[in-house]
DNA sequence: GGGCAGATGCGAACTGTTTA
DNA sequence: TAAACAGTTCGCATCTGCCC
């Protein structure tokens, strides 16, 4: 019996699947699959948990053995505390990073944190904020830094920290008439408008769906933005052709809104 | 019957022990 | 002290069996 099995026998046994226990002990399937297994010989290849449903489940056994298990890694996490108390963190830190924010944060506050923790070891990935907040959940990460919107919800047990605000520019075509200088623009000014959005799901897009709401202002979309692979919507498209949609070809003379996000995902 | 999660076979890499 | 060997752990590829 190892500490390294017994932490992988409580991953499993919290996440309740050997495949996101693995994602989170950073190993694969197969080795997690033969901690379990080498963890239940030393225990006189006591069944720990029912194979005979998929995924497997905790006996009463393996439940009573897990409550054992939880005391032995928090005492050994305060012995561990109790020699490196003064001593700066140190070891890997899984971070994710909202697509889009990669020029924000991957510079300045990313040398920032190395030169501060020399310790740290960074692994950096970038996904949509609602699949960071996942893989925070799982695990699999051990922070992020997102976009949320007010249609974001973040899970009980994590931990949100506001870094600041940024704002939803909206592009309109130059053919809208201008505003007085001066004079700010209100969403009831664009209520007649066409809008060109992400897909449903985006959190932008509920956002702004919901202001109108809350105005109770027809929001008419003229079109959605064609979402990248899977159901995260992509960012703008960029090409030339930015924000004419098939339903208003470049030049027909109609008016559209544009509503840009990149990087906040579904709700 | 297909998809998916878990189990297994096999080889590679690493680590610790033994011996010259 | 260095080479040889054994044991351990891991990942890739593949198989098995459950669930929908």
């Amino acid at each position: 019996m190892n500490l390294q099995d017994i932490e992988a026998f409580v991953a499993v046994a919290e996440t309740g699947s050997v495949n996101r226990a693995a994602v989170r002990l950073n190993l694969t399937q197969p080795a997690t699959t033969r901690r379990i297994q080498n963890f239940e010989a030393s225990m006189g290849d006591a069944p720990l948990f029912n194979r005979a449903v998929k995924p497997a489940v905790l006996t009463s056994l393996g439940n009573h053995v897990l409550e054992h298990c939880r005391r032995v890694l928090t005492a050994v996490a305060e012995l561990e505390a109790s020699t490196t108390k003064t001593a700066d963190p140190a070891g890997d830190l899984k971070a994710g990073i909202a697509h889009g924010m990669g020029e924000m944060v991957l510079t300045t506050p990313l040398d920032a944190l190395r030169r501060t923790f020399a310790r740290i070891r960074l692994q950096v990935s970038s996904n949509w904020t609602s699949n960071l907040i996942k893989e925070v959940r799982s695990g699999a990460l051990d922070c992020a830094v997102g976009l949320l919107t007010d249609a974001h919800t973040v899970p009980a047990g994590l931990t949100r920290l506001s870094l600041g605000a940024d704002q939803v520019v909206i592009v309109a075509a130059s053919k809208t008439p201008t505003r007085r200088s001066g004079t700010p623009w209100r969403l009831r000014d664009l209520a007649s408008e066409g809008w060109l959005l992400n897909p449903p799901g985006c959190g932008c897009r509920a956002a702004l769906v919901k202001a109108f709401d809350r105005l109770q202002l027809p929001l008419h979309i003229a079109a959605g933005s064609a979402a990248s692979s899977g159901s995260a919507p992509g960012p703008p498209r960029r090409s030339p052709g930015a924000g004419n949609d098939s339903a208003h070809p470049p030049g027909d003379g109609k008016r559209r809104a544009y509503a840009a996000c990149c990087g906040c995902g579904p709700t």
